[in-house]
Parts: C-alpha cells; sequence; structure tokens
RNA sequence: UGGGGUGUCGCCAAGCGGUAAGGCACCGGAUUUUGAUUCCGGCAUUCCCAGGUUCGAAUCCUGGCACCCCAG
C-alpha cells in the first residue's frame, strides 16, 4: 500500500525529519523532501540560520537519493502567525506561536503546496502518532513521553491528519538518532533546536522589542505596594521570576498579574504564593480533533503548558464559546494565551486558548483581566 | 555637634580574635520546537576610612566620616 505513494517530507535539516524521510523511504513510498523558509533574517548575527539548516536538508537528500524542494512561506508566516503573536503580546498575553504555525504554515500552507506537487501525504518530524479507525483519525501521544509534541498539534483536525504521516512517533529520540548514525547521516549528532519554529533561540526580550517598543511602568504587590519599575509588560508572563530586578529580603518575586490599561505589572513573593494558584481556568477557541465536540461535562486530562503531566479537569459545556475547566488539583501560573490542551489517556482530544484564571488569593484588578483577542 | 544605635557583595543578612555563611538580584550553562518554570555553575583577598594592639582582626583599642532614633 506504502509502496509508490507519493510522500513530501517537511525537511528542516535537523536530525528528526530526516530520520523520518530516511523511514518513509525504507517503507516504500516515493519521497521528497521539501525546506520551508518562512522568516526572513535581518537581525545581522553575521550568519543566516536558515542557510546553514537548507545546506544540511541538502546533504541528507542527497544521502537519502531524494529530490528537494523548497518554499518560502514568509509573508503567510507573518501575516497568520507572527502578525497574531505580536498583537496577543500586545494585548497582555502570553501566545503559543507554534501551535499556530502548525496550523497555519505546516499543516495548511505546506499540505496544500505539497497536494501540487502531487503528494497524498506530507509528513514531518514530528513526535506523535496519527491511527485511523473506520475513517476516524485520532491523534495519539508519542510513544516517547520525553519528546511527546502533540501539545503543539492539538489545533489540527480531520482533514490534516487524514494527510499526515510521523513516521517518528513510535520511536524514541534515542533511537531516532541511532538510525540517523548507521545511516550516515550527517545531522544525527546535531543538537536539538528550540526556540520560535523558523525563528530560532533568541534573546526573548531583544527581540520582541524590535517589533513592540519597550513600555516601562510600574510593579505594585497585590496589596498596591510599589516596588519598581518594569520594562514593558510584554516581555512578562505569568509565574516568571527573572528580569524583574528585585532583591532584598524574602523569597523569589514573581509575576502574577498584568494590568494593560494601567501599564502594571502585579508581583507576589514566594514561588508557592497562593496568588499563582488557580482552581479553574477558561477556555476559547476549542478545537476538537474528531471534528465534533465531545460530551459536557467532559471529565479528562489537561496540559496547560508543554511538557507538564497531564492534570484531571472536568470541562463544563460551551458557552459563547467559552468552556469553564476546573482542576482537580489546583494548577500554577495559569497563562492566558497559552493553549490548555485535553488528553483522554494516549489520545488527544483538541484544545484552545486559556483566557482567564481566578486565583486562589488576591483578585487582580478588573481592568487587569485580560482582553480576547480575535485572530482565528 | 547632649544621649543612644548602626555601618559586611547591587539588595537583605550571618559572623563577635583564627583567616568572609546563606538568600534575593545579576551573569553563564543545562533542560525545552512558544513564553515561563526548574536545575547546575559564577559572583566580596575583603568587611565605611585611617592608625594601633596581636603570631593572627570584619571581629579589640583610638581617631575620623556617614546614616538612623530620642532628646533640644
Amino acid at each position: 500500500m506504502s509502496s509508490g505513494t507519493p510522500v513530501i517530507v517537511g525537511l528542516s535539516g535537523g536530525v528528526d525529519s530526516a530520520v523520518a524521510a530516511l523511514l518513509l523511504k525504507r517503507q516504500g513510498y516515493d519521497v521528497a523532501g521539501l525546506f520551508m523558509k518562512n522568516w526572513e533574517e535581518d537581525d545581522g548575527d553575521g550568519y543566516c540560520a536558515a542557510e546553514e539548516d537548507y545546506k544540511e536538508a541538502r546533504r541528507v537528500c542527497e544521502i537519502l537519493e531524494i529530490p528537494l524542494h523548497a518554499v518560502n512561506f514568509a509573508s503567510e508566516y507573518w501575516d497568520h502567525v507572527f502578525s497574531y503573536f505580536l498583537a496577543e503580546l500586545h494585548a497582555g498575553r502570553t501566545p503559543n506561536p507554534d501551535v499556530l504555525c502548525n496550523k497555519e504554515i505546516k499543516f495548511k500552507a505546506f499540505l496544500e503546496h505539497a497536494a501540487t506537487l502531487g503528494a497524498r501525504y506530507i509528513a514531518t518530524g514530528h513526535y506523535a502518532r496519527v491511527v485511523e479507525s473506520d475513517g476516524a483519525f485520532r491523534l495519539l501521544k508519542a510513544r516517547d513521553s520525553n519528546k511527546d509534541q502533540t501539545y503543539f498539534l492539538h489545533a489540527l483536525g480531520q482533514h490534516e491528519l487524514a494527510r499526515t504521516l510521523f513516521p517518528l512517533g513510535d520511536l524514541n529520540k534515542s533511537e531516532v538518532r541511532k538510525i540517523a548514525r548507521e545511516a550516515g547521516l550527517p545531522n544525527h549528532a546535531r543538537k536539538d533546536s528550540t526556540g520560535i519554529c523558523f525563528i530560532g533561540e533568541r534573546n526573548f526580550r531583544q527581540f520582541v522589542a524590535r517589533y513592540l517598543p519597550a513600555q516601562p511602568g510600574p510593579m505594585y504587590t497585590l496589596a498596591g505596594a510599589f516596588k519598581g519599575q518594569h520594562q514593558g509588560l510584554m516581555y512578562y508572563t505569568i509565574g516568571q521570576r527573572h528580569g524583574l530586578g528585585l532583591g532584598g529580603p524574602g523569597e523569589a518575586w514573581y509575576v502574577v498579574g498584568k494590568d494593560v490599561g494601567r501599564n502594571a505589572l502585579y508581583i507576589e513573593q514566594g514561588t508557592d504564593n497562593p496568588a499563582l494558584f488557580a482552581q479553574s481556568m477558561s477556555v476559547a477557541t476549542l478545537n476538537w480533533i474528531a471534528g465534533a465536540a465531545p460530551n459536557f461535562p467532559l471529565s479528562c486530562g489537561v496540559k496547560t503548558r508543554y511538557r507538564q503531566p497531564d492534570q484531571e479537569c472536568i470541562i463544563s459545556p460551551p458557552c459563547d464559546g467559552f468552556s469553564d475547566v476546573d482542576f482537580s488539583i489546583a494548577q500554577r501560573a495559569i497563562t492566558p494565551g497559552q493553549s490548555a490542551v485535553f488528553y483522554r489517556g494516549d489520545v488527544c482530544l483538541g484544545g484552545g486558548v486559556i483566557q482567564a484564571a481566578p486565583a486562589h488569593a488576591g483578585a487582580l484588578p478588573e481592568s487587569s483581566l485580560p482582553r480576547q483577542v480575535n485572530y482565528y
């Protein structure tokens, strides 16, 4: 069945996508690679990271003896991912651009482009699994629980999963590197990439400052005590410790809230400060991978951030697009703008964007509640 | 210019004659396809200044200087 089926693999220059291509080829697919450049470097680092990635992708294709296509989705990336990223930051929230990047670029622009090239499937080096039964596709966590990336894939749907292969879903990272090494792939020991996808690892504050100029403002405790100046609300996120510059007596200080209207940052002391914990949250822009919403109330697991163990929760029926999610155990630093992703065992059900979470102690001033941003 | 108190890393803060704890902040690294969190490492040859006593002082003595409090 796989024999001769045309597949296009998104090649980043890293080990994972290279091994994905290798495995598909071994399985008999008609494999071609595609290198995406979605970000125009202009920060004068001397050399261009994308250039290096492209070279690696080329070398991989030479060894695998497969063709390599290249495409530039920089304008799509800017319009559908980065502009949202900036708008959310501007609104005092903490966006997850990679979730949107998957939805809008890798599993949309790329998927459509691959179709025009004649591909039946696209494939990536994501650690995740797709399983089909009776025509229904389910997204499952990767076998390597340490590398599972379903968190970033929760915004996909049936249309995308039906056309996607994740060849690494049953492998551990160490096995992937071993396969790469034994196959003589030059990038077998290349360091895992981090940072925003296609943009790369940056000093977050310096990077954001190029698009959203610093607007210093006051820092207050929830009781209203002035503690100093912050550099700009967009540079901080809930639960953040560093960058406040506050020494002195007592425990470390953490961000517990923002007030965009007053340009004020709220802080409290101690990693376990009650103001950092919430028993529930509201989630919007929900996507259900199955294509239809489940029955509510739904008892399931949830991640409020990448690599967090699943937490027990109950999802209430949506109302005007918002669902309340109650935790069994209060959660720390629930952050508006971040993704809440729901699971039942290994099955990723879908997820949405966190809107707000009432903290245990010290309700923030009303004006500090983040406003929702429309972006879909 | 009477009395009392205090001056140790950017900020808190141990030490009270034996050769400068710790925390916070900051910097670097690890972890990480967001942002965070977390973890590891670095961070005062020097204790307000100047003399003195002592084998040896941040710790004792003398004299300055600075700040705080209470009285005027």
